[in-house]
DNA sequence: TTGCTATTACGAAAAGTTTCGTATATCTTT
DNA sequence: AAAGATATACGAAACTTTTCGTAATAGCAA
């Protein structure tokens, strides 16, 4: 489990690694200009910096660094719903599922798949 | 809707100031201490800031002030859960809400809850 | 009244985040 | 080889967050 706990700037940098496997500065950088404009050397500071806390690893050998994240997406996620839900719920998950399914717009195909993992975890116990 | 976005500690506080509706900073620091240590003229100078920022009105007329939140408990969160999806989610709460029940341990007396919201879901669409 | 305690006020240090300017190195093209 | 473009490195400024030390004030008790 990583036990980083990235900013939303370093997350939405892991999101777009996680997407690509690997990416360039320049090819984050780019990304993240679709949203919001951020300078590239910008970028490029926020990328070393998570490179030293390990949040990130990178190679090298090429002039254009080629960088990806260390941490599975899945863990990561994981442990930031953890925090959140401690944080703002109580530590309920529960109170967290409901309220964000509640607040969504939701289609017919997602609910379905959400009443089979339903079933599923009921099929568990 | 509310526009600030409570950092962690903020959203600690916040959480405190719903459930007891009204709270002194003693009360809070006291409750924050069950958890993990903090000086009592740090939540003292947090809540003040929150003060300052809109988060918390207090009321001063006793020697000690009486505090309360600004923004209802619902709504905050509805603000802060939007925020999460889209940095964490790709902007898709049924993600999160996947993942969210997925890795916690639930009753059945809550899925049963669940599925009954999703049925109301289902009939309003 | 005179201390003792509890509370808020003030200010500031330490650490973390965010953003860039400038410098340096490398590659490409001519 | 020289010029231009593209990358990374370094450092620093501006801001925010987090934490407290110290001071001032109000209430309580002997």
């Amino acid at each position: 489990m990583p036990k980083f706990k990235p900013t939303d700037a370093e997350m939405e940098i892991l999101q777009l690694l996680w997407e690509k496997e690997t990416a360039s500065v320049r090819e984050i950088n780019d990304k993240l200009n679709e949203k919001r404009e951020v300078g590239y050397t910008t970028t490029l500071k926020l990328m070393q910096i998570m490179h030293e806390k390990g949040m990130v690893k990178r190679d090298t050998a090429a002039r254009s660094h080629i960088y990806a994240a260390v941490a599975k997406e899945h863990d990561t996620k994981n442990t930031l719903i953890q925090d959140f839900v401690d944080i703002a719920f109580n530590g309920s998950a529960m109170s967290l599922v409901m309220q964000a399914l509640g607040n969504a717009s939701s289609s017919q195909s997602e609910l379905d798949e959400l009443k089979e993992l339903i079933s599923k975890l009921e099929q568990k116990s």
